[in-house]
RNA sequence: GAGCCUGUAGCUCAACGGCAGAGCGCUACACUGUGGCUGUAGAUGUUGUGGGUUCGAAACCCAUCAGGCUCCCCA
């Protein structure tokens, strides 16, 4: 136990139950996805570290990312996102593609951070995109595929609620407020802030930056106006869409939404669970439009998002929407009564999964009380016994493990007896 | 990268300078052809790791590793 090498740092090890909540997230995304038509995709694990720095902050390649040279002196990093590497395949195949395109994607990401709850160094992203249509529709259905998820996984809309705002509007709003241009990348911090901050720091903070009273007065009425998107047009086209697909209760207008200032030109949006007992996103996306110029390709709009699988595992657990966790994907149980009888069991359960039964042999004849213990841990509901009575007979025991009522049954007709017990579980 | 908190049995935790414990779980038996429920008995361990202080350290000090909370960051 001592001297065992440990996990990397922020590492998860999915132990089978994990693997089932794990799944669980996957299928739930696969559904939301291919219900809207997206098509699932990927791209490598590991990519040049240029193509990320093209983009991304100094910072964020440089200190947040797991990078490395290769034995042939290459500088590799683990993908810490994906959509540079989308960014690169569709460019790569701009003039054969079949627009719009939508793909979707699961798969593994690294970031070189320090691990805190709901963030880990090692986690599992959903990417979800369309690309070659810039509509407020478009913007919607990319909400909506959200907003499925979250109604498929049980989280309803008193739990969870989508933040939409418009980089647009609010480029507009900060130009009737004359912000200059090169302070928009610190209001944009300022206004991720202002949950974090006591309202007189954050105060200190914005005349800090360089803002007048007069401008900071105008921000707070700014941030405080929930009815402002109807004063885009844009906003007012996603909303009515929003209605039209049904998901108009997941979902509201907040203008302290800003994501960044990274490479969102239109509608951005970020799921939030309403307890607040994670502070960080569920899911957080928006509308780009110059991501292909960077890797070579014709300008093309998109819009997408990403959720990670650890804020999102937490908000499930807590909320309980996992289902419960079954052990062994065998829901049968075929004993061993002694060593004499082994082969007649292991040929017993042979013949049901022949027939399309998912069945599991105790692999060693020992104690039937070891054997049914084993199988009631493994939440099994039905086991067989093949003693030395049944077998000069021709018979087997079925055991229904739920309600304890067993029966000898005649060994052709044990299948459809264990179909039943299945069934009716 | 910075600050703070935590680390004791498989799990959740107690003991807070003087014999390392409880509950749950585990194993055995009651029940030698049958699980769950109950009862009885039993085993838990180099107190994260390494060093120091002390007659004596799980406890105090230093370092280190891991987890958590905040700042930073959050593609």
């Amino acid at each position: 136990m001592k001297k065992i090498i440990q996990a990397v740092k922020g590492t998860r090890e999915f132990y089978p139950e994990q693997m089932f909540a794990r799944n669980f997230i996957y299928e739930k995304v696969r559904a939301a996805s291919e219900m809207f038509g997206y098509q699932e995709w990927d791209g490598p694990f590991i990519e040049p570290i240029d193509l990320y720095a093209a983009k991304s902050g100094e910072e964020l390649v440089k200190k947040q990312s797991f990078t490395f040279e290769d034995r042939g002196g290459e500088s590799v990093t683990l993908r810490p996102e994906l959509t540079p590497s989308l960014a690169r395949m569709i460019a790569a195949k701009q003039g054969e593609l079949n627009f719009p395109v939508r793909w979707w994607s699961f798969g593994p990401f690294w970031r070189y951070e320090s691990p805190q709850r709901g963030r880990t160094r090692e986690f599992f992203q959903w990417n979800i995109d369309m690309l070659g249509v810039d509509s407020p529709e478009a913007d919607a259905e990319l909400i909506a595929v959200g907003a499925t998820f979250l109604r498929s996984v049980g989280l309803s809309p008193s739990l969870t609620q989508i933040s939409v705002n418009n980089r647009r509007l609010m480029e507009s709003q900060f130009d009737s407020l004359d912000i200059p241009a090169d302070k928009r990348v610190d209001v944009s911090n300022l206004v991720d802030r202002r949950g974090k901050m006591e309202s007189a720091k954050w105060d200190a903070y914005a005349l800090e930056i360089g803002l007048n009273q007069k401008q900071l007065d105008g921000l707070k009425d700014l941030l405080g106006n929930f009815d402002l998107w109807k004063q885009s047009a844009e906003l007012t086209r996603t909303f009515a869409a929003l209605e039209a697909l049904g998901v108009r209760d997941y979902v509201k207008f907040d203008p302290n939404i800003m994501r960044g200032l990274l490479y969102y030109t239109g509608t951005v949006f970020e799921a939030f669970d309403t307890s607040g007992s994670v502070k960080r996103a569920i899911f957080g996306g928006g509308r780009y439009d110059n991501l292909l110029a960077d890797v070579g390709g014709q300008p093309l709009s998109g819009v997408g998002f990403a959720m990670g699988d650890v804020v999102a595992g937490i908000i499930l657990q807590e909320a309980r929407l996992i289902p419960e966790f079954q052990p062994s994907p065998a829901q049968v149980l075929v004993t061993v009564f002694d060593e004499k009888l082994l082969t007649q069991s292991y040929a017993l359960a042979a013949e049901l999964r022949n027939m399309g039964l998912n069945a599991m042999v105790y692999p060693e004849p020992t104690k039937l009380q070891k054997q049914f213990k084993f199988a009631d841990k493994m939440k099994m509901k039905v086991a067989l016994v093949l003693g030395p009575d049944e077998a000069e007979k021709g018979l087997v025991v079925v055991k229904n493990l739920t309600t304890g009522e067993q029966a000898q049954v005649a060994r052709e007709a044990v299948l459809e007896s264990v179909k039943g017990i299945l069934k009716n579980g």
